[in-house]
DNA sequence: CTGAAAGCGCTAACAA
DNA sequence: TTGTTAGCGCTTTCAG
């Protein structure tokens, strides 16, 4: 069988109801200017044929291609997957997203591009040509480069940027990470810990610089110095066990810490154990991800949930609803929530 | 700004080049007949003005869409994403699937059905038709749903059946399932297990069936009686439960048990622990699926390893390659191997 | 080996 | 309120 024609087109239903072609149109797209009997007349005719129109029709004759496109950085996506450490950030996603989308119509797709790339641009802008989607969605570290956002607002694509609050081009979101990270230092400070240490993520991540604010505002609220007590790691395993090896043999070591990823809390936990600290009598640990694994660990890990699927959520809605234009300039928040376990307890007093 | 426009055109190319639109999408998509000195200059021109051609405008002229539609069960995929268990089927679909079709210019679609719907060919159609996939990857249960086999092999969809080794229409795959059910009871019944007991999956998904099989061949090969050492579970923590209860409380009970998820061995071993019993000193439990949480398990999980993104992969590349006509009738088996970790031991002699 | 013409299914612009 | 016309960007005939 050669080539595939589409087995009832929009010229069936017309023929079938016996108007227009134009008249079917304005119904599927629930345009006015149709009378109701006729409205009527088509929709039964689409039944009755069992017609989906083809999007590839619909985006060549210039209207919209029902494409979401969601964005993600290549090398970390793959290094998770391969990894196979329970990181369901892309879960999520498509929980939020898909769901999303299929409420309007409209599908999907993940794309993986590599930020650390000299031809970004050459690459997006072919998936862009190839499939003309009607909204982007952007995560970090995509989200603040200025070559991708840059080529999206050229081309006139609405886009969502998450955990980015820049003014400019796209729709800025975050998850408001300078909250979420003061909520848990005043929960450490609240069971008497003085000394909170925190370990961010790396620099081309804004939201690692929010949640740097949030705890230090914590802190600062409080009264407690805190110069020494911030470390960085690139959210990795390894480099999560470095910065704590640092904060715990400072002349005045920490004695609870924060860690922007669950796989960098799961390190300091390691290390705990290693040295003999109990956790959470010697040592509370406060992670950031919620992902599934930080239940299983041994104490389970209180941790900060990140409401990626709410926010995706949100992406579409917004890039579909207002084609992409927000009703304000401020950035569009959606707030975690500090989910608590087993991994804090009270300071012991000195 | 209204219509949104391409940039450039296979037009602009053509121009460009001084040549016919014709032998630029010949160049394009490979086909004999150009000189070589024609293709380079074209492919020049292609380099220069940045062209990519329109998938929805090849899609429309009759030829491939580039798209490939992995169709997951809608209730349980939401379901594992809502519980954030850690379950990362969907995760390795794309990680083989989004990877290999991305090595052909294609993408996949993630598409959520639901099987146990009586407008399952509506819900299927309706997505055929607005998406025009050139292939299409079923898992299970769809993978044998007639009417979802039945509605692609009726218009020419090519089209994997992962989990599915019946002959008919599609390409059959299975991941060996009955062999790994038989390596895990080996593997028991070398550590001096004699009660090995199997907790197998829902009746509507064929590797339940294929399981039980396995695990009966080894302890037929080692003459073993297993009348009553088998019991079903859906696949879900509560079910494995039960079913293991069952296992325990029989006059002769199992010193081991074989589950068909990850979750129903979870809930193996809080059942051991609540008896009291020690895994793996008491009790042995090999699991399947092989998710990252039984990695966290206390102890870690011995379980079979679900070559999901390489079955996936191998699915996209025939589907894609061979245009879904499989060189053989034979069902194409991607075998899964046991990972060993703390969970199972030798048997205590009686 | 190369090019010109026709049309895929749909919608925007215009006319009635 | 409805219908007509002209493409969208590409590939398939079919001629040269």
């Amino acid at each position: 069988m050669g080539r595939r024609r589409q087995a009832v087109t929009i010229k069936h239903v017309a023929a079938d109801a016996g108007v227009s072609l134009q008249t079917v149109s304005r119904v599927i797209n629930n345009e006015p200017n149709v009378r109701p009997a006729m409205k009527e007349r088509v929709r039964a005719s689409i039944d009755k044929l069992g017609y989906t129109p083809s999007i590839a029709a619909q985006r060549m004759s210039g209207s919209r291609s029902y494409l979401i496109l969601a964005i993600n950085d290549r090398e970390r996506t793959i290094a998770d997957w391969r990894a196979r450490q329970g990181t369901d950030w892309v879960d999520q996603m498509l929980l939020g997203g898909m769901l999303t989308c299929a409420e309007h119509g409209y599908r999907m797709i993940v794309e993986l591009v590599d930020t650390h790339n000299d031809h970004v641009e050459r690459e997006l802008g072919a998936a862009l040509t190839a499939l003309q989607p009607d909204g982007v969605i952007l995560t970090p570290p995509h989200s603040e480069n200025p070559l991708i956002t840059g080529l999206l607002a050229e081309r006139g694509i609405p886009f969502a940027r998450i955990g980015s609050i820049a003014p400019g081009p796209g729709i800025a979101m975050t998850m408001d990470d300078e909250h979420s990270a003061r909520i848990a230092t005043e929960h450490l400070i609240a069971l008497g810990h003085r000394r909170v240490g925190f370990i961010a993520g790396p620099e081309d991540y804004s939201l690692s610089g929010w949640r740097i604010e949030g705890w230090q505002q914590g802190m600062d609220a409080a009264g407690l110095p805190h110069d020494d007590l911030c470390e960085r790691g690139d959210f990795g395993y390894e480099s999560g066990r470095e910065a704590a090896r640092r904060l715990l043999d400072l002349a005045d070591p920490a004695t609870a810490i924060i860690a922007s990823s669950d796989q960098m809390t799961l390190a300091m936990l390691e290390l705990a154990r290693e040295r003999g600290l109990s956790v959470p009598d010697d040592l509370s640990l406060v992670s950031f991800d919620n992902t599934p694994i930080v239940r299983f660990s041994n104490p389970p890990l209180t941790a900060v949930d990140q409401p990626i699927a709410a926010t995706i959520a949100r992406a579409v809605e917004l890039l579909i609803t207002h084609r992409g234009k927000p009703q304000t300039d401020q950035p569009i928040v959606v707030s975690g929530a500090l989910v608590k376990r087993g991994s804090c307890g009270p300071a012991a007093h000195a």
